[in-house]
DNA sequence: ACCCTTGCTTCCAACGTTATACAAGACGGA
DNA sequence: TCCGTCTTGTATAACGTTGGAAGCAAGGGT
């Protein structure tokens, strides 16, 4: 049997108003009828029902997020950030992946579970920037992620383009010269992985280097899999790069032990440089060079959003376009072993 | 501004409980009515407000998932399916983790986010017995996990004593007999790893071999720092294992890393199993040989256990052991890496 | 023609909470 | 003494939904 505030109001024989006084905090209440109120919660051990609450003030302390796949440690690892980052502001995340459909994102988009979220952060892969314009759902959005759209939400994400040419200079800097990028897919300017392509191509520009484009390889998605079907596919066309600039890392552990397996070492014969700083990457038998964006940031500063945006009551404040920020993390996938460790 | 029943009654010239009936499909509507009624709700583009009808019909259709850690792939992939199985059935997941903290723990088993959600599956780590005895909250709650508890709350795990024999006959079978257990934690006997240290021992004595209790080696925490530092540990401590059963392959995986620094070849001088199939051990330089629970039998059965006991009205059928079945999954790790692939 | 049934719709109340308006008393200043 | 102001508590009305009862036609049996 549930206690509400009538039960409670009735043992501490005041109005339920009274009782809703004490547990908000209202000002004027007098120490006595507080004592005597909070004796008779304690007594009867009232919990707010907080249905009822949001059913009254129109808010529910829940945001939802929206990934592309949980399995994807990097969303694992950014979920446990946005989890964290709510709860400090005293929100609760409702999990959703979208397995990189379209059409679910669309769904998420257009009122995840209808009116029981205040917010959504979602990272879209496929959505494009009309099905996002089409929304009608009017709770705050926040996009993350690389890709970009022209539209009024807030944007989290960190520079992929710098980061991207920070790890092909890296690259650079270690004397390779034919380094490919692992992690193209589809013709669209658009696809998911643009910027960090662009990167890519304006850093070898830059250096004078030829881009080779028969070094831009494709994958089929984003898994370790795809990485080791297309650095199989690369390799099988005849093609020798001395480096491996991966979209992601799970690219690029997919592709390292497709070296393994035809005997090429890492990173003396092929150097391999990844993304997201996954744990994982960070205990195979050759640990992985990788471009490390500031997940906590990033979780940090979407949840704020959304907080910032229910705050102000409606478009206070233009649309945001932010920039955590990333480092690169050098380890043996392209320095090789340290002897002394 | 929102559109609610009355708005749409007020524009298809009809009462607010018809539009209610339509929305709910109730039979009793004559297609006459119901259509327009359609049209007024596609016009307006209304959508139900869930808090609102969960305060009427006391059910919100979230379920809660509390889990140690999502940084750990395991949970992630696991709060994937669980996420899966919810939209099956029309829910949605709300998402916290634990941390590992008994007080984390505590907080999320007294009614996580009070009275927001209809039911809750929690694995708990540091949880005791009487914590969840003192629970007061009504929702209906799912163990999964290793640990067990006498309590009338059903219980998801797959039989973790069979599946840890079944993980130590192999290193058996192929020779080895010096076999570590690596993830001990703890000198309490419901310490979180006790099942398949138990089925450590058991298969062990089983087949006339002495447990040589050096060989059960502690660990800090379930990640792959506290592998590599407990398999150092035990190195160090002049132990020289043939092969290693890891409590899980996180753990593994450091392990494994600490052995190639060391220049301990795997297979051949060590052998190592884990625990857990995460698609990680399926692409490191070794891959890893483990054992795989059905996850998303784990999931299913976990969310099923909630729907039924929400449709069943309170305490229909008794307390459920299921047990979710597991393979053991041969690779590189015990088998070598052979030379047709 | 009457009543009874059936089918559809409406009216009302309730879920537990908070906002608003207001009442009752206390207090200080003129 | 009286009036305004401040403090504290109460009564009532919402928030948007659904369950139950009641209303109201139309149709069939007698």
């Amino acid at each position: 049997m549930r206690v509400s505030l009538k039960d409670v109001a009735a043992h501490a024989g005041v109005s339920v108003k009274t009782v809703s006084n004490v547990v908000n905090k209202y000002q004027h209440v007098t120490p006595a009828t507080r004592e005597k109120v909070q004796r008779a919660i304690d007594a009867l051990g009232y919990r707010p029902n907080l249905t009822a609450r949001h059913l009254r003030k129109g808010r529910t302390g829940i945001i939802a997020l929206a990934v592309p796949e949980l399995g994807n440690p990097y969303f694992a690892e950014l979920a446990g950030a946005v989890v964290d980052a709510a709860a400090a502001h005293d929100y609760t995340v409702l999990l959703d992946h979208t397995q990189g459909s379209r059409e679910r994102e669309l769904l998420v988009t257009q009122g995840f579970r209808a009116r029981v979220i205040d917010g959504l952060i979602l990272n879209p892969l496929e959505l494009e920037a009309e099905d996002l314009a089409a929304r009608t759902d009017d709770a705050p959005l926040v996009l993350i992620g690389e890709r970009r759209y022209d539209l009024p939400h807030d944007h989290i994400a960190i520079d992929n383009i710098a980061a991207a040419r920070t790890a092909v200079r890296h690259l650079l800097d270690l004397g390779r010269r034919r380094i490919a990028f692992l992690g193209a897919r589809g013709d669209r300017p658009s696809q998911p992985s643009h910027l960090r392509l662009l990167g890519w191509q304006a850093e070898l520009a830059a250096s004078g280097v030829t881009a080779d484009e028969a070094l831009v390889a494709p994958v089929e998605g984003w898994d370790r899999a795809d990485g080791a079907a297309g650095m199989a596919a690369l390799l099988d066309a005849g093609h020798r790069p001395d480096a491996v600039f991966a979209y992601n890392d799970l690219i690029a552990i997919g592709a390292m032990r497709v070296m393994s397996e035809r005997g090429l070492r890492v990173p003396e014969d092929v150097a391999v440089v990844g993304f997201d700083d996954l744990t994982e990457g960070r205990y195979g038998a050759v640990t992985l060079t990788t471009v490390a964006p500031d997940k906590q940031a990033i979780a940090r500063l979407a949840v704020e959003s959304i907080v910032e945006r229910l705050a102000g009551e409606g478009g206070v404040g233009a649309t945001r376009r932010l920039h955590p920020g990333f480092a690169l993390m050098e380890r043996e996938s392209t320095l090789g072993r340290r002897p002394a460790n």
